[in-house]
DNA sequence: GGATTGACGGGAG
DNA sequence: ACTCCCGCCAATC
């Protein structure tokens, strides 16, 4: 089945907007990949760009970063471990777990926003 | 303005 | 599990 957006997401052509108001929109508890935002706002293949937007917008907009992990569970921080350890500890704070390779499972904590804020069709 | 570089992901071998 | 490789977008040189 068919989904549509939900009405209050920014257009298609501002990427940068759909990605701000996704990244806003996740639950504290839960978390989002950057594959996963990239495909809902629409450019499902450009993963990176979402990774490019949010190191931009961390610094200026009060987004919740903490909450966007790599495809494995993870947080993709390789060069700078401190920083990784301040994003799990945010989330565990927020009642996320993680095990010893610093992997969440996201069969549990994965936002999911067809039910959230999705639309069918 | 071309080239390079990422907080990435998926597929192929 | 591991190594390329390509796609895509924004920022930076």
């Amino acid at each position: 089945m068919p989904l549509t957006p939900h009405p209050e997401l920014p257009a298609l052509d501002d990427l940068s907007a759909r990605i701000d108001w996704l990244v806003g929109h996740i639950p504290s508890g839960r978390v989002a990949t950057y594959g996963q935002l990239a495909f809902y706002a629409g450019r499902a293949r450009a993963p990176r760009a979402v990774g490019n937007r949010l190191k931009r917008a961390t610094a200026d907009d009060g987004l919740p970063w903490w909450r966007v992990l790599n495809a494995q569970g993870a947080s993709s921080f390789a060069g700078d471990p401190a920083q990784a350890a301040r994003q799990r500890a945010l989330l565990v704070a927020e009642g996320v777990s993680f095990d010893a390779d610093g992997r969440c499972d996201l069969d549990v904590a994965q936002w999911d926003p067809e039910v959230t804020f999705w639309q069918e069709t």
